[in-house]
DNA sequence: GATGGGGCTTCCAATCATGGGAAGGTCAAG
DNA sequence: CTTGACCTTCCCATGATTGGAAGCCCCATC
């Protein structure tokens, strides 16, 4: 199996495939001696492994921790629990992040009277302060991600 | 007053502050003999607006668009409406994509034993497969962003 | 007046995960 | 043998932000 069908049958792209192998979070795959890099069943399903911790926002880092795990006969489960565990705070921590703007801004936007005239509270706020809510310079570890598959688009972002 | 003086008071630093110059996201500062950029209270006064935008998740092409609506006098404050729920339909939408991974991992944790053995049903269900969410390749519009002020730290990601 | 330290300047690099594209080699079907 | 699809590597861009280097400027103290 070359790269590409790899990629078809993993769900990660075949750069992605390249990225990962790069850095190390996957073993070099087998050449051809053309070059061309084979894949057995075994390796698709590592790249299945990585895929669906990809998409439920694990970092590369953690993936790598998570892989090794996989791998390791003798893991213990508390070890996987506990990158789990870190991660569902993570996750939770810029979920509430971002729940917050939205809030503020739903109730911004709610007494903006949003016709052709220019008073705006939303504005007024940005533009004031006072009340604006006290942003928690929070030291923000993790990180998102965008979307798996192929259809991705390279998102980003602060996170602030 | 110095752009030290400026971050310190507007609560940007002065790396980004000569970064959104360089963008145009406010316009160049006046500049002494020597070639330093002086600002004036209005100056901070619009590092601030941009702040607080940046504090709300806006990205900088957002904030431009909210900094040229501050600035126009004739706005529609429907517009200035528009530019807020576009951000809250971003904010909520990637807040429910962590939610959902996160509760797809809480789901997982909570049967995982979490002691000395290796059998763990993370692990079993990124190996596996099937019972596996999909993850619904959204095209992800919005970013996310680090934590404003200066005690930051580059942040980023996919949203995936 | 010289020296030192802190602030300022610009420019370049790194972050994280990903895609885009160029230049060139390979393979299988026609 | 040609064509086109696929592979290879390498470099670049994204978004917002920080870090650091090299060098200039300013003020205060000796």
């Amino acid at each position: 199996m070359n790269i590409g069908q790899a990629a078809a049958a993993s769900g990660v792209s075949a750069k992605m495939i390249r990225y990962y192998e790069s850095i190390g979070l996957i073993p070099a795959a087998d050449r051809t001696d053309a070059g061309y890099r084979t894949y057995a069943s075994k390796d698709v399903h590592t790249l299945r492994f990585v895929r669906r911790a990809r998409d439920l926002g694990f970092s590369v880092e953690e993936m790598a921790e998570l892989v090794a795990l996989w791998n390791d006969r003798d893991r213990a489960s508390a070890d996987v629990k506990a990158v789990a565990l870190r991660h569902i705070a993570d996750l939770d921590h810029k979920a509430r992040e971002l729940q917050a703007m939205s809030e503020t801004l739903k109730h911004l936007a709610e007494s903006c009277h949003g016709d052709d005239r220019p008073d705006c509270p939303i504005i007024d706020s940005l533009a004031s302060a006072e009340t604006f809510p006290a942003p928690k310079r929070a030291k923000t570890v993790a990180f998102f991600r965008r979307h798996p598959g192929s259809p991705i688009h390279p998102a980003q972002g602060r996170v602030r």
